[in-house]
RNA sequence: GGAGGGGUUGGGGAGCGGUCAAACCCAGCUGACUGUAAAUCAGCCGCUUCGGCUUCGCAGGUUCGAAUCCUGCCCCCUCCA
């Protein structure tokens, strides 16, 4: 093995799980051959988080070595909703809603991959020619049982938990997916092994060769255990402000944050080792983790927000200085009210305080400051003409005038 | 078609005539500590004019009193065929 296919080599193994098998892979780079190299999305919901952009850095990574990458995205899979790791049923989508998601997922993904470079292609424009016989022939590949092996349908049988039977299909449509496009590799997060290695099956049972799979770790959500989804809210989307973006990278445990240089970081694997070795003589991690955010937020922005994102962090949570840009709000009254009044306003909205019950719990656990000041009494009033700047928990900053 | 099981506050899941706004866990929120860390600890976690009020799939009913019993309806699951 030459040594440009070793460092492609190196390359491609950083972070991924597994590749199956190995030694094809190994094949594969050492043949010089452009390769075809397949992911597939599932329009499902509207955002992507940095969860899924795991694998679109891979994609990334074999795009920058010249290979053809394809975006596959599963218009027609998402009818079914890919079972995979999940408890129950997913529920199934309308059309409309999945060609809307679909055009944001690519407007997302193109902050990363190269669009030029990147075929899009969209399951549907198979399948919706596949006559039924055609589609039957095609399950007739699976049996009953190898399905109830896997470890998700095995457990929701064993609990009593339904499977609906297009579950089924789903490996197989996606197995067929890499023959219909002549896949030499799919990625995959890890929990997509079986569906990807069905994929191998109905390449052979076609006649194809076989692809490689490669899989890749599901990342965690910031709470460092589960793994970051939209449905458990412990997620950075792509379209999340700089400022928000920011904030939530340097929340994640000092644990996590190597997780994530591995994962979501371009820098060399030797400059992440060289950060590691600072950390453990001592230098604060949160310098560190400052990196990781600006270099996140600049890839999905640019660079000056991201500088901005970093000098707001430090202003308002190291320094403890207002923020910048605090809303305003004026409010309408004919006569002074309390301060519960004032924050539970209507015109405020929902956005701050949920309800006047919240007001005072908050005010009784001292979360609530009025001009830097700790708020004791609920029934403090708030005169017209006044304008006062109110700090909600650590986060949540207004101003708000009253006027007649 | 038949037989069972079930729908409880964001999720999971107790409760099975009063002591229930409803155990417990998770998530979430606030505070302390900090590096907005994480972990930990403490408190909170339906609404309220703090008297109460509205909640336990929906609609009725029995009772002094129901999430708990009865009737009907809707929804979900499992098994047999």
């Amino acid at each position: 093995m030459d040594k440009d296919t070793k460092q492609a080599l190196e390359i491609i193994k950083r972070g991924s799980d597994e590749i199956i098998p190995e030694d094809a892979f190994k094949k594969l780079l050492t043949s010089k051959k452009k390769l075809t190299v397949k992911a597939g999305f599932d329009p499902t919901s509207a955002d992507l988080h940095l969860g899924h952009t795991v694998l679109i850095n891979k994609l990334k990574a074999f795009q920058d070595l010249g290979h053809t990458v394809i975006f596959l995205i599963g218009d027609f899979t998402g009818l079914i909703g890919d079972p995979s790791g999940v408890n129950e049923t997913r529920p199934n989508i309308d059309e409309k809603k999945l060609a809307e998601n679909s055009k944001t997922y690519a407007d997302q993904v193109f902050k990363i991959l190269d669009k030029k470079k990147t075929k899009i292609k969209f399951n549907s424009s198979w399948f919706k020619k596949m006559k039924p016989d055609e589609f039957i022939r095609l399950s007739s590949i699976m049996t009953v049982a190898r399905m109830l092996e896997r470890d998700d349908f095995k457990k929701r049988y064993e609990n009593n938990k339904p499977i609906s039977l297009h579950e089924f299909l789903y490996p197989l449509v996606q197995g067929f997916d890499s023959y219909a496009l002549k896949a030499d590799i799919e990625l995959g997060g890890t929990d997509q092994k079986f569906n990807l290695l069905v994929g191998r099956e109905v390449q052979k049972h076609f006649g194809q060769n076989e692809q490689v799979i490669i899989t890749v770790p599901l990342l965690e959500g910031l709470d460092g255990v589960k793994k970051m989804s939209k449905s458990l809210n412990n997620y950075i989307a792509l379209n999340d402000e700089p400022n928000e973006m920011f904030g939530k990278i340097m929340s994640i445990s000092d644990d996590l944050m190597w997780r994530y240089f591995d994962l979501l970081s371009f820098r060399s694997n030797d400059e992440i080792a060289s950060f590691r070795d600072k950390v453990k003589n001592g230098e604060n991690p949160m310098t560190f983790k400052k990196k990781l955010a600006t270099e996140i937020v600049e890839r999905f922005y640019d660079r000056k927000s991201s500088e901005n994102a970093e000098i707001a962090f430090t202003n308002v949570f190291s320094n403890k200085l207002e923020p910048n840009e605090v809303p305003i709000f004026e409010i309408n009254e004919t006569s002074g009210i309390s301060i519960v009044e004032l924050l539970t306003h209507e015109d405020l909205g929902n956005e701050f305080i949920q309800s006047k019950s919240e007001c005072r719990r908050l005010i009784k656990q001292s979360g609530i400051k009025m001009n830097n000041k700790k708020v004791e009494n609920p029934d403090l009033l708030i005169n017209l003409g006044e304008e006062n700047y109110f700090q909600i928990g650590k986060r949540k900053h207004l101003k708000i005038k009253l006027v007649s």
